[in-house]
DNA sequence: TTGACATATGAGACTTATCTGATAGTATCT
DNA sequence: AGATACTATCAGATAAGTCTCATATGTCAA
């Protein structure tokens, strides 16, 4: 499962809470994988069953007391493995595609509206992927400027493939715009007998 | 639910078994929603439920009998209300992406390794896209041209977003191999010390 | 003072999806 | 004769993810 696997990565580089990695799960991998906060505690007390974590209570005032996690030996062996371990690519899971398969019993103008929608919706996820602080070293929680490296591709990738969707939406749009959907057979409907 | 809905969707243009869907599932719309046997049955048996779909039993001689699922007036107005309501794009979740995020611990060759695997697979996915049939009048399951011309749409959005998530990966390859990922900081190391 | 926000954890229920296998007959290949 | 594959249905278990709620305390602003 990745999402140990995404929090076992964390704790690679140092120690940390559940509340912690809520917080960089937020921003740092919520655009490819986001986590809930119950997944979260779940998954670090599967980790610490397993043994790849292991856990020290730190009572405060005031709060209440951390758990705080650190990596063992082990973790660390079974991290790199997978990090090392060919994936097959994520499988497609697309409302919005399934919808439009399914969109021709609407008319040209409904479909339009519903694609300017989309457009919109990705026109917003492309802004707020280019609003995320480029990470540098500075940065508390960047181990080295190799990880910020990769950290900056996956973003890369973000853009990459909400740019592609975008272009093939406007394009989409365009065409539509030009009459080049077919129209709706007569058959038998409400306003002919 | 979006199976519910691509379900529905289904059978807007006909009457179908479970069997039937299982199939056109996977030759039209696996590639943006895959879905299992007994998801497909179990979602059958859920329309019916609601009163979306009607259900009729011809016994066959010599195979099972089979379960013919027909939609109701509501199952197609139900239909219609979902295809015309604007959906929030689809979240993206994808191991590899976590794999490339955390992998500043391996080395060099290491990441090309996975990248180039990565490469592979997106090839591969291309060309099978590519070798989908283009859907049209002759074939017996598409209601008409306006319906084929939006399943195409879908087929073209695989390809584009392939496409770039390919691009992005050959790009990274060469930044790569060029030496453009910092090196890992010196620290404790089996070798030094 | 009331409500929002931040720190901090986690149980419990529910939904969604996947995987395995049971049932049952026919046809085709080896 | 035996193996595999196609037609046809679906239960049951498990895995993965989401949503809501409960607990406890401190700070800050309206």
């Amino acid at each position: 499962m990745s999402l140990e696997q995404a929090v076992l990565g964390f704790l690679s580089y140092s120690e940390f809470t559940g509340y912690d990695l809520k917080k960089m799960f937020d921003d740092s991998v919520r655009h490819f994988w986001g986590a809930d906060r119950s997944q979260i505690y779940r998954t670090l007390a599967q980790l610490k069953q397993r043994g790849l974590a292991d856990v020290e209570v730190i009572p405060q005032d005031g709060k209440p007391s951390k758990k705080v996690y650190h990596i063992t030996e082990e973790g660390r062996a079974e991290s790199r493995r997978w990090l090392a371990s060919p994936l097959p690519p994520a499988e497609v899971r697309d409302a919005s595609l399934v919808q439009i398969f399914f969109s021709g019993i609407l008319d040209d103008n409904e479909i339009l509206g519903l694609l300017e929608s989309k457009a919109a919706h990705l026109r917003d996820r492309l802004t707020q992927y280019r609003r995320i602080r480029v990470v540098d070293e500075s940065d508390h929680y960047v181990p080295s400027a190799r990880e910020a490296f990769f950290w900056s591709l996956t973003l890369e990738h973000g853009i990459h493939a909400t740019e592609a969707s975008l272009a093939w939406l406007e394009q989409t749009i365009d065409r539509i715009r030009h009459g080049e959907a077919p129209s709706m057979p007569a058959g038998p409907s409400p306003t002919s007998s």
